[in-house]
DNA sequence: GAGTGGTCTAGACCACCTG
DNA sequence: AGGTGGTCTAGACCACTCG
């Protein structure tokens, strides 16, 4: 575990953004004080900003300094919910239901993604939710995790109603990347009841493969989308 | 108009991919090479060589080199397509059709993003294609693209087809990046018949708005997507 | 005018890959 | 062993922001 300078520099910025320190809008302490504080070259200083930008926590402002950004928007280049963004923009209120509690499974004959043996294995803990804006619901979610994490995370609670909060800060993984197939399809029954929708109405599918800072942990998710409301907002950089 | 020394260089590399000078799998001269044939130091020209990294034009190998990637996968990251991402994986063959010659129009009363004062008195000019797999329509897509580029795109034959490459060749305008809106509707009868689906049928449609270099210039794209067949790949990083 | 980030120089040592 | 990219040092000048 031989971490390189701007990275130690580049954990340790984010852990700051994460826990509150520095908050939306503020400045980080300039290049310059960076530099003094940690006794290495502004070189050094700015490969750690670098990467604090790539990861959308900063925004950096010549003149001005670096400015940390919300992490509503960070989330969203990854998440691709729309559901977030659409929460915030229109300043509607957001609402996450636990359709069960999660439980164990095998990944059934034909997951929706090639799995290694070591995920095979291990098996999956499933998680149903339906997602609304204000009292509209509009996306249904399983989410599957390759059952590898010790305790587990059936007996954790999860950090703030978060999966993704949870496995940064219980088990240091972060998503990086994600792989997706998207759909049109007409809503099945199951779908429909839970999206207040007609059988056979369209609904949005996606398929969703998330690769994280582990080369070998990656989760994945199943996710119907009600856009006869909201749309599904995404950016590409 | 004073670039850097290292857009300069990321510039002509650029170029160099684009027009075949170095190909899909070729190394680039090492950054040692680079630096001495342009008199620069090393920094700056690892600089070059990150953007196009971020670019997605390279990957690098410690070790190895600057390895050229396909454009191809360049384009996939941007353009969301699945188009030829499909195409390429399945090695199928990808078509488009023109339907009619590109036309001037103003924006109409309810463009679906909002334009500037400058884009409205301008117009638009319009771009009907369908995208096809093997026999299989797949995309119908309607791009509009401010009129305010002289000569004007309307005399332009296109380079390779591709809109996007002769925008970068005839006026060095390079997309950077895209914000869209995803939705599931069903097919109305004009849809229907080009994606060769039933009224009614689910299909994607995405609204998008394309940024380019030029701060004020931009492109907007509206797409409807039979996915019965193929899915609507992406990738975030 | 003082401070900020953006660009750049001229070196250095390291880990990794290939012959 | 020699070449590659990865990391890092210790400086410099510039354009921009703000009080």
């Amino acid at each position: 575990m031989k971490l390189p300078q701007y990275r130690k520099l580049q954990h340790l910025l984010k852990k700051q953004i994460l826990t509150g320190i520095y908050q939306e809008g503020d400045l980080l302490p300039s290049e310059n004080d960076l530099r003094l504080h940690h006794q290495i070259t502004r070189t050094t200083v700015r490969q750690a900003l670098d990467q604090l930008v790539k990861e959308g926590y900063i925004r950096k402002k010549k003149g001005k300094g670096s400015i940390v950004r919300s992490q509503r928007e960070t989330l969203g280049l990854l998440s691709f919910h729309g559901f977030s963004e659409v929460v915030k923009a229109t300043e509607h209120t957001g609402y996450t239901k636990w359709l069960k509690p999660s439980y164990w499974n095998d990944w059934g004959n034909t997951f929706f993604y090639p799995l290694s043996e070591k995920e095979k294995k291990a098996g999956c803990i499933c998680i149903e939710r339906l997602r609304s804006v204000d009292t509209d619901p509009v996306i249904l979610e399983y989410t599957f995790i390759p059952n590898v994490l010790s305790p587990g995370l059936l007996q954790l609670p999860l950090v703030d109603q978060s999966l993704f909060k949870t496995l940064q800060y219980e088990y240091n993984i972060e998503v990086i990347s994600v792989v997706q197939d998207v759909r049109a399809l007409p809503a099945n029954p199951v779908v429909a009841i839970h999206l207040e929708l007609r059988e056979q109405d369209p609904v949005l599918h996606i398929y969703r493969k998330y690769k994280t800072n582990r080369p070998d942990f990656f989760l994945y998710s199943s996710l119907y989308c009600n856009t006869a409301k909201y749309a599904i907002g995404s950016v590409f950089t």
